[in-house]
RNA sequence: GCGCCCAUAGCUCAACUGGAUAGAGCGUCGGUCUACGGAACCGAAGGUUGCAAGUUCGAGCCUUGCUGGGCGCACCA
C-alpha cells in the first residue's frame, strides 16, 4: 500500500478517477506516481496510461492523452503532458509549491506524515561481547540499528529498542578462572574490558598447552552453570564494567537503549523452549543432539539442520534467539523485529524465523500471548563488511580489530585539524564542539549513506572531505544558513515566517520542489530499511540549496522575495537538521 | 558439492525496486574570483552497466547459462 504525498496522493486520485472515466474496468488501482528524475520531464510523473493499455491492449500514448484530457487538475498544475512511450507528466504551479512549502514550515513534524498503520517494533542491534572491546565490527549494527529505531519513531511508530548483549557462553570459564589468578587491579581499574581481553587471551592460549589450566576452566564454567556464588560474582562484575564501558561508548554516538537484555537473562528459559519444542514436534534428536529439521522448505532442507541443544547437554546461539523471540512476542506483543545484525548471518536467521513460524502454528505454542495472537513480522536488516584499503575487512597493523574508541578518538582528532586549519579565529571550544559533531557524524554518514547490503571501503579522507556526499557537506550548508540568520539578527530556527507569495527563481522552485520530498523520503526509509536513501535525498538538498545561495541572495533581497527566501533557508536548515538527525547526526551552528 | 551476496566512468558510490538521453564525488582539463562563510559554484572529457541468450511497449534492475570475487553451510556466537 503505498503512502502519498499530498501532492502525490492527489495526483494518483485524479489519475484515478480520470481512468475510470475514460477506460472503466480497467484492473489498477493505485495508480503510481513519482518525483521525475529529470526536470525536463516534469515535477512528477505516471506511468498508469502504459501498464493499463498493456493489460487492455491499447495504445498507450493516446490512452495517456484521453487520461490526461480527463484529469481536472487546472489548480494543481500548471501544465500535463502526454511523453514518450506514454507518460503523464504534471508541472506544479509555483504558487501551489509556495503553498506546500508555507505548510511544511507550520507543521511540526515538517511533512513526514504518521505511518498508515502504526507498530509496534523492536529493533535488536549493535549487540557486542561483555569482556571484549567494541570494535569497528560493531559500528555497522549500531548505527544503522540506531537510525532505523529513530526513523520508526519519526513516522510514530512505537519502538522498542533492545541490545542483546553476549554476556553469556563457553568463554567465561576461561575468563573467571584468569579473574581469580592473575587479575592486574590497576589495569582493570584503568581499562577493565582491555584487562578482560588480557585475562581471556592468556589462559585461553595457556589451556591449549596445559590440561590443568583447561580443567580449571572448566571447573569455573560448571560453577557458573551451577550457580555458585562466588563465580557467579565474578561473571555478575565482568559484566557490569563492560556494560559501564560500553554505555560511555552509547553516549558519545547519543545512541540509546529501552532494554538491554543480553543472553543471560533468558538463560533460565532455554531448557523449557527445547522441552516445549520437542514436545510440540518441531524439535527432535539427533546424533545425541537436539534440532529443527526443515524438511518440507526447499531452501533449508539442504542445509544443515538448527541445532538447539548439543549432545552434552548445552544450548546455543537458536536457543537463545528463540528464547529472545518469545519473549518478545508473548511479553512486548511487537509487531514486528528488526535483526540488524551483518549478512552472514543469514542462514541462521532464515532457520529461526521458519522454526519461529512451525512454533506459531502449533496449537498451545508458549510463543505467543494468545490464540488469536499472529506471528510478529521478522526481519534480518543485512549488512556487508566494513573493508580496509586493501579490501580486506578492516584491521589493525598487528592483525586485531580496531577499537572503536581509538576509532572514534581518531575522526575527532582529524576533524580538529581540518577545523584549526580551515577556520583559525572559532574558539577553542567551539573547535572542539565541532570536532566532536564532525568526527563522528562523518564516520556514522560514510556508514549509513551506502547501500548497507554492500561491504564498503572506509578511507578517513573521502568520510571527511568538504566536498561530495559527506557529513562535512551537509553540517556545512547548514552552518552557512545559520549564519544568515545571524548576520540578519533572526536567531532562532523555525521561527513564524510570512509564507512564500511568490517562488519565481528557477534555484529557488528547485529547492522548494525538493523539500516537498521529504516526507517521502522518510517512509521509502521505512519500506525497506535502507536509510542511505535519506542520505542521497540531504545531498541532492544541499546542492540545490549551494546552487540557490549562490544565486539568489537573501538578506540583500528586496521584499517580497526577502521573506520567501529566508523561509528557504530556514525550512532548508531545519530539514537538515531533522534528517540529519535521524541518521543520529548532530548539527553545529559554526564550523 | 549446495546456498546466499556482489560485479555500473580510472577510483569510491547512486540510479526512487521494470521507465524516458544511466547520475554524483574524487582525480584530469577549463571557467566564476574583494564572496549573506570560496569548506562554494559552473562547465568539459570520461560508459557495449563482467559475458551470452531470453521475457516485453521498455531491462543496470526480472529469467537461464557462463566468468570472476566475497561469505555461509552439525555440536562457536
Amino acid at each position: 500500500m503505498p503512502r502519498m504525498t499530498d501532492v502525490r496522493s492527489l495526483l494518483s486520485q485524479a489519475l484515478s478517477s480520470a481512468l475510470d472515466a475514460v477506460c472503466p474496468g480497467h484492473a489498477l488501482t493505485v495508480p503510481s506516481v513519482s518525483a521525475c528524475h529529470d526536470a525536463r520531464y516534469g515535477d512528477y510523473q505516471s506511468n498508469v496510461a502504459m501498464l493499463v493499455a498493456a493489460a487492455g491492449n491499447l495504445a498507450p500514448r493516446e490512452l495517456a492523452a484521453s487520461v490526461a484530457g480527463a484529469l481536472r487538475l487546472e489548480d494543481l498544475c500548471a501544465k500535463v503532458e502526454v511523453a514518450g512511450p506514454g507518460f503523464i507528466n504534471f508541472h506544479l504551479r509555483p504558487s501551489r509549491i509556495a503553498a506546500l512549502i508555507a505548510e511544511m514550515a507550520a507543521d511540526p513534524h515538517n511533512g513526514i506524515a504518521s505511518a498508515a498503520n502504526p507498530r509496534r517494533i523492536v529493533v535488536d542491534f549493535s549487540s557486542p561481547n561483555t569482556a571484549k572491546a567494541m570494535h569497528v565490527g560493531h559500528i555497522r549494527s549500531t548505527f544503522l540499528g540506531d537510525a532505523l529505531a529513530r526513523f520508526a519513531r519519526a513516522v510514530r511508530h512505537e519502538v522498542i529498542t533492545d541490545n542483546h548483549v553476549g554476556d553469556w557462553g563457553a568463554q567465561f570459564g576461561m575468563l573467571i578462572h584468569g579473574y581469580n589468578t592473575r587479575l592486574d587491579r590497576e589495569a582493570e581499574k584503568r581499562d577493565p574490558v582491555a584487562e578482560f581481553e588480557r585475562l581471556y587471551r592468556e589462559v585461553s592460549q595457556e589451556s591449549s598447552r596445559n590440561e590443568e589450566t583447561r580443567e580449571k576452566a572448566r571447573r569455573e564454567l560448571a560453577a557458573l552453570h551451577a550457580g555458585e556464588a562466588e563465580s557467579v560474582e565474578v561473571w555478575k562484575k565482568i559484566a557490569e564494567l563492560s556494560l559501564a564501558e560500553f554505555e560511555k561508548l552509547y553516549r558519545r554516538l547519543g545512541v540509546r537503549f529501552d532494554h538491554c537484555l543480553g543472553e543471560s537473562f533468558y538463560n533460565p528459559s532455554l531448557p523449557e523452549v527445547v522441552a516445549e519444542l520437542r514436545r510440540l514436534g518441531i524439535a527432535e534428536e539427533s546424533e545425541g543432539a537436539i534440532c529443527v529439521f526443515f524438511r518440507e522448505d526447499p531452501v533449508l532442507k539442504d542445509a544443515a539442520p538448527m541445532m538447539i541443544r548439543k549432545k552434552d547437554g548445552a544450548f546455543l546461539y537458536a536457543t537463545t534467539d528463540l528464547a529472545t523471540l518469545r519473549h518478545r512476542a508473548r511479553e512486548w506483543r511487537a509487531d514486528e523485529i528488526l535483526y540488524v545484525t551483518d549478512a552472514r548471518q543469514k542462514l541462521h536467521f532464515q532457520q529461526i524465523f521458519a522454526a519461529a513460524e512451525k512454533w506459531a502454528g502449533a496449537p498451545g505454542n508458549s510463543l505467543l500471548a494468545s490464540a488469536d495472537a499472529r506471528l510478529p513480522r521478522l526481519r534480518h536488516i543485512v549488512f556487508g563488511s566494513v573493508l580496509g584499503a586493501d579490501k580486506k575487512p578492516i584491521k589493525t597493523r598487528s592483525g586485531d580489530p580496531i577499537k572503536l574508541a581509538d576509532l572514534l578518538d581518531e575522526a575527532e582528532a582529524r576533524a580538529l585539524k581540518i577545523i584549526e586549519k580551515k577556520n583559525p579565529a572559532l574558539s577553542a571550544e567551539a573547535r572542539r564542539a565541532a570536532a566532536r559533531v564532525l568526527g563522528i557524524g562523518a564516520v556514522k554518514y560514510a556508514d549509513l549513506c551506502q547501500n548497507r547490503n554492500l561491504d564498503y571501503v572506509f578511507d578517513w579522507n573521502k568520510l571527511l572531505a568538504l566536498q561530495g556526499n559527506t557529513a562535512p557537506y551537509l553540517i556545512y550548508a547548514y552552518v552557512r544558513i545559520r549564519s544568515i540568520f545571524r548576520q540578519g539578527g533572526i536567531a532562532p530556527l523555525g521561527q513564524t515566517l510570512p509564507p512564500p507569495s511568490v517562488l519565481s527563481h528557477d534555484a529557488e522552485l528547485a529547492l522548494a520542489k525538493k523539500l516537498i520530498q521529504f516526507g517521502d523520503t522518510v517512509h521509502a526509509v521505512l519500506d525497506d530499511c535502507r536509510p542511505h536513501l535519506l542520505a542521497g535525498y540531504l545531498y541532492e538538498l544541499s546542492t540545490r540549496f549551494s546552487r540557490f545561495y549562490e544565486t539568489c541572495p537573501v538578506l540583500k533581497a528586496a521584499e517580497p522575495d526577502r521573506g520567501a527566501r529566508l523561509l528557504l533557508c530556514d525550512l532548508t536548515a531545519r530539514v537538515l537538521q531533522r534528517g540529519l538527525g535521524l541518521l543520529g547526526i548532530e548539527t553545529i551552528e559554526e564550523m
